[in-house]
Order: C-alpha cells, then sequence, then structure tokens
DNA sequence: AAAAAATACGAATAATTCGTCGCATTTGCT
DNA sequence: AGCAAATGCGACGAATTATTCGTATTTTTT
C-alpha cells in the first residue's frame, strides 16, 4: 500500500499480439479470483501474477500499478450493470413504477452474484475512488436515473425529480452493496427486492 | 496491513492510574486526527503515536494492534449515535411518523460532522468489521428500528414489520455513509434528509 | 524509605510490499 | 535466414509497517 490517494490509471502499453492479450485476460481473471479468494488485504501484484501464471515483470507491462488492475475490474462491473439497467429502463411498452420493479430485481441479484468479489472490491476502493475515470463511470449510471425519472414524475419540478432521483440512485447502490456483503439466497434476494420496489413505488406515486 | 481478517480486539491492559488514562485519551485523539488528516492507508500506529506525543510502546502497551484503535473510535461514534435515534424514537409524545423524520435528519446531520473522519474509519473497516464485538454493535442498533416499527406498523404482519424495518435500517445507515462522502452544506443536508423521509413515510403508509 | 506495581520508552526485528531494470525469448516480416 | 519489435522474465532495491522486549522511570503500597 504505497499509493498516494489519486495514482495514474491509464494503460501502460496496449497488448498488440494474441499472447499478450492473452496474457492480460489471465490477469483479470487471476485478479478476480485472487480478490474473492484472499480479499481486499491480500490482494498483491505478486499474488495476482502468480495465481495467472505470469511473471510479475509481465503483469506490469500492462498495468502501470496495482490500482490500475482494481480499476479495471470495476470498470467491468459498472459498464456490465449499466448496460443492464438502460436495457430495463428503457423498455418503453411497460409503465414506468413496472419497469423500476425489474430493475431493483435484476441490480439486487446482479449485486449477490460473486459477492466476495464484489465485498473485495468495495473495500478496496480506496485505491482507485478518487482517480477521474472512476467518477466518470459513476455519472453514467446516475443519467440512465434521471431519463427514468422524466418518465416516471413528468410534471414534478425540476428539483423534485432531480432530488428522488439522486435518492433512489443512491439507495440502490448502497443498499445493494451492504445486502450483498451477508450470503443471500433466491427467496431473500426476491423478497427484499419487493420491499424496495414497494418502497420506491410509494414514494414516487406520492410525488406523482 | 499485516493482519488476517480477524484479529483479536479485546483491550490489553485497562489503565488504572490517571496518567495511563490520559495517555489512552491521546491517543484516541490522535487516531482520530490521523484518520481524518492522512486517510485510512497512511493510517499507522507509528504516527498515531507520534501524534499523541506517547512511544509507540506505550501505545501498545493499551492496545492490542491496530485494529482495536480503530474498533474503538467505531465503537463510540455507534454508541452516540445510537442513544441519539434511541431518544429521538422513544418520544411517545409524538406520533411515529412525525419521530421518524426527525430521527432521519439527526441522523444526516451527525453523518456529516467529522465527515472526514467517518469517510476514512469506513475505509478502515475491513480491519475490524469481523469481530464479534462488531456485530453486537450493529445489533444493537437494529432492535431500536425493530421496536418503533412495532408503533409504525402495529397490525401489520411480523413478517412485513422484520422486512420493512431491516430494510429502512439499511438505507438510513448505508445512505448515510455514502452521502457524507461529499462534503454537504446544511440546506443540502434538510432537503435531502426531507426527501428520505418522504420515502420512507409514503413507504409505511402504503403498509400500514 | 524501601519494595512492588504500574507505566513509559524507543531501538530493533521480521515481514511484506510495490515496482524497476537488464536480459532472454518469441513473433512477425522481408 | 535474418532482423527488429514485441513480449516475457524474476531477482532485487527501496520503502514501509506492525509489534516486541529489555530497560528506565514514575507512582502506589507497605
Amino acid at each position: 500500500m504505497t499509493d498516494r490517494p489519486s495514482a495514474r490509471i491509464s494503460s501502460r502499453k496496449q497488448p498488440k499480439q494474441v499472447r499478450s492479450n492473452e496474457l492480460v485476460a489471465a490477469i483479470l481473471d487471476a485478479a478476480a479470483q485472487v480478490l474473492a479468494r484472499e480479499g481486499a488485504q491480500r490482494f498483491t501484484t505478486a499474488r495476482v501474477a502468480e495465481r495467472a501464471g505470469v511473471s510479475i515483470g509481465s503483469l506490469y507491462q500492462y498495468f502501470p500499478n496495482k490500482a490500475a488492475i482494481l480499476f479495471r475490474l470495476q470498470s467491468d462491473e459498472w459498464r456490465e450493470t449499466t448496460d443492464l439497467l438502460a436495457t430495463i429502463l428503457e423498455d418503453g411498452q411497460r409503465p414506468p413504477l413496472d419497469r423500476l420493479r425489474r430493475l431493483v430485481h435484476a441490480f439486487l441479484r446482479s449485486e449477490c452474484e460473486e459477492a466476495a468479489m464484489r465485498v473485495a472490491l468495495h473495500d478496496a476502493a480506496p485505491l482507485y475512488r478518487d482517480a477521474p475515470e472512476a467518477q466518470a463511470a459513476r455519472a453514467s449510471g446516475d443519467r440512465i436515473i434521471e431519463l427514468f425519472m422524466w418518465e416516471a414524475l413528468p410534471s414534478a419540478p425540476e428539483s423534485t425529480r432531480a432530488l428522488a432521483g439522486d435518492l433512489i440512485g443512491m439507495t440502490l447502490a448502497t443498499v445493494g452493496k451492504q445486502f450483498s456483503e451477508v450470503p443471500r439466497n433466491s427467496t431473500e434476494i426476491e423478497a427484499y427486492a419487493d420491499a424496495m420496489a414497494d418502497m420506491f413505488c410509494a414514494y414516487l406515486e406520492r410525488l406523482g
């Protein structure tokens, strides 16, 4: 943990040959495993390289530092989640609150997949949180909710809509994170998601 | 960061003389400062001892390891917060939802005090999270909400009440944590607290 | 005042970690 | 084949860290 708060995270060199692309993939795969099995504390570049069956020097050819590996993992997760949410919310057929309910279910389910890795990734957040790339990724998630809010509360004043969107987005993200910290089975997930959707719907119906 | 997940956290020796009590107080004070100014990454026993004007050996007389210092800080915070919430919720005069609104306001305000230190404390959570003492502390917070829910939803089935209480408690805790990660002024805090209280009230009124 | 207990000290230790650098090997191309 | 670029390697340097332990000082007790 030698890093100061904000280390550069941008990639060092683009893999150009097949083997180097495989190498990067192996590193990311190993990184996820190390994170899940050993936790954030014991996530070290040496361990990742060893698990990937790759030398430590090769790892540093494609990642400038440890934080870059973690950020890449988080970044990939965010992209997947963002796509998932966008797909659900943009289904113009269903009424808004119906889409919101599906969103909550899908989100909680996805948060509980690979839970151990996600928890460790959150523990390591201080290492990449302040990078500008991370802020940008978060913003794109916010925009999706914002867009949805315009449909759910068409007649509400802008300030109300913004605040409600912010609250719902933050609740979804933070409760989802905490929720996945304990192992859950499908039944629990569905029940919790329904409760959360009930809460959001009651709130939005009152505002509208 | 040599600790394995769960280190012992129980105190090493009770201070019996005045000077040793002052020493422990100085250490805790310094620990909070180091945490706020330097962040969780750079929170080291050596730095805490130096800022406290105390030798590193003395520090280890009263704290078995680094995690114990952090846990003590977190534990003190939890006690204060728990007391605050209990006081507000037990005001039998006001109607339940009125109390809940006050609770949300008080909680968000308190989360935003000493925000830098709290954020760093959360970053360091992996070091003490798994200690049994920490689980007990959380449970006592949950009981307060649970008790309140019995008043707010007297006629609801037990499963509904439990789930709703869990959701509200978790939302409060996690959103409060995330909310304080960005500097906020009083106006923002009040506005957000009102939105959150609106959401909780809409939810509870629909359930009731 | 002498003995005992409590407290304070901080140099030293043992371990871990990140990231670099010079050199070896492989690949793609002519 | 022969050459240059890309890739792969891993011992090593430099830095940081948590914690211990023998000793010195202060307070309390007898």
